[in-house]
DNA sequence: TATTCGAATGTAAACGTTTTCAAAAATATA
DNA sequence: TATATTTTTGAAAACGTTTACATTCGAATA
């Protein structure tokens, strides 16, 4: 494989200006500067990258660490951010793992060892994000629906309180007062504050917030079903149920037939995320729409804004991503929604 | 940042020997040894990663690239590879795009500029594969999905065809002739497949096998949906339809359910893939199981052989996941799925 | 034509490792 | 104890770039 000094022997010049044409530096004149292009397509030449980081110290090379439970949407997201950063020029490196200490390990070695210039960090459950902090002062970095208050650095959350907060009103626009909530995993970021948006709208409508009216799930369909029948099964049913994500509540539209409850006659669902499922279950699901392909194009904009700002001036900043109710049936509405035809 | 020679002053011997030591060579007395770990683990001293792949053009890097169609279980697949690559220091770069030069033009460029040690290369549609086959002749590669025959290197795949033969099989035994045909996006490989697996077993049993028994999709909901209709408006109905996954099987029944017609009685429904919400949908939906997870440790494993191999000796290798048929109520069967109580 | 000055180019050092080869130290052999 | 052998160590080159600095070139000015 060709390297730099063959360009150079063939284009008749040193190194230093086939360098100069590679990096596009404009002190050289147009003449050289076509027998070096010439050169480094007929050889076929490409710099080498490690090369390239050792003297420059970069890598355009970035690092994902994701958790475990976003995998539904993690491809998009992926795609929203290679699509912001390939542009650039950069490269994902991407980390997952079972579990915590092991993404942390992960993370430090790609940060130490010089393989990446900034991180994504998709890390929803707060708990260790202290570990992380402390190495990552000085690294370009951005949190994804992380609860971390960061000097330093930038965070991207959607606006899960707000989203929460309409759709609650949305049914008890419908009349209902017993409204349950079905949580995700423990501490997970996003579904406290879906939580707190419920509560709130409940308190402010003097509604009854009782344990009675929550259940614990970890996200997954099968979670839903079986928080869904607990609160179902109780003498005194809600009249309707928000699960903190789709897949919860698909697991309890699943429930609620099972017990032969009429959705959303018997007993109303709401859930969270749009997946592609949501609008094909039988009734459509009302849920919010969580742009994830989008949210990745912002993620990767703003690592890209730290990449070039420089470490020493990043500014604290906090991106909110609005999110809208989407309307459907399960809340209730009779909105024919004519997906296909 | 500490480098190797602070910890060699600080350990008091000569860089040569703290590079042993990092490269675990036995060389080194016991003694001296431990001083040097000493001063490592002091200095909290990572090697370079960039200086270390230039000199040894290693990278212990791999690299992913994936096509837009398999989001779904894009995921698992990562954490699958991932799981069976990270317990030998390697990492994982992904490239996902939509057009298939930017596909190329990724891989070639993390090719050549010594980025990845190796390549997976998830390329379903066949199209491209010989544009990458000159560039890769001496990489390791493993191909995932794809009908490409290649001397020096290893392709993994599904055993569609078999698997995609029993569960015609099974639609027959319920007692179904017309049985239709629902494609995957045009030239996708496994799509191809299950045709073949489904067409040859229509033709063993001297069924008909037409045009009318055949529709086009793109392996997304909605595009199942329009396909379903096209096959059951038509005067005379098939009376099972296999559709070449999941998600199109549930557009399918959502159209069954659209023109009145009972799930399976009017009309059997199966899929492929055995993607979470088979289980869930109503009727539950016979299919066949991709252990997505598992294919990505295989893949991962083969992938690693190749390269501790090193290329010269590269075997041409072809590996085939056997799969299995779940039988559940949308095509016929009255056998009751607890799954969750 | 000689002089000055800016632009274009080249030389060589640097980035942080690994590795070859030689030297030194430790150990075994006589 | 002297010598041969093996093990451990160090010096220096190499990997392929970028870049500071020095030099050369060409054009513009006098």
């Amino acid at each position: 494989m060709a390297n730099i000094t063959d360009v150079a022997k063939k284009a008749g010049v040193s190194i230093a200006t086939v360098s100069r044409v590679i990096n596009g530096n404009t002190n050289v004149r147009e003449n050289t500067k076509q027998t070096v292009l010439k050169a480094i397509s007929d050889l076929n030449f490409t710099p080498n990258i490690n090369a390239q980081g050792l003297q420059k110290k970069i890598t355009k090379t970035i690092g994902l660490i994701f958790p475990d439970a976003s995998s539904y949407y993690f491809a998009e997201i992926i795609r929203g951010i290679s699509s912001r950063l390939r542009k650039e020029g950069y490269h994902i490196i991407v980390a997952s793992s079972h579990d915590e200490e092991d993404e942390v390990n992960t993370l430090i070695s790609l940060l130490k060892s010089g393989r990446v210039d900034g991180m994504i960090l998709m890390m929803p459950s707060i708990q260790n994000v202290n570990v992380f902090k402390d190495s990552l002062v000085h690294t370009p970095v951005v949190y994804l629906s992380t609860g971390i208050n960061t000097s330093q650095s930038t965070t991207v959350v959607l606006d899960n309180y707000q989203a929460a907060k309409d759709i609650t009103e949305h049914l008890i626009w419908h009349g209902h007062k017993r409204i349950a909530f079905i949580h995700g995993a423990p501490r997970n970021f996003d579904s406290m504050e879906r939580y707190n948006g419920y509560v709130d709208t409940m308190k402010n409508h003097n509604f009854e917030v009782s344990k009675t009216l929550e259940s614990h799930g970890n996200f997954t369909e099968a979670s839903g079903f079986k928080s869904a029948m607990e609160l179902l099964n109780q003498k005194v049913r809600p009249t309707a149920i928000f699960a903190a994500n789709d897949a919860m509540a698909i697991g309890t539209i699943e429930a609620a037939k099972r017990l032969s409850l009429k959705i959303p006659d018997n007993i109303a669902v709401v859930g969270f995320d749009d997946i592609s499922t949501a609008q094909y279950i039988d009734p459509a699901l009302t849920t919010v729409k969580v742009p994830v392909y989008k949210v990745g194009q912002i993620v990767g904009r703003s690592l890209f804004n730290q990449l070039t700002d420089g470490k020493k001036n990043i500014i604290e900043e906090k991106i909110v991503i609005p999110l809208k109710v989407l309307i459907r049936k399960s809340c209730g509405c009779s909105y024919e929604d004519d997906k296909f035809l």
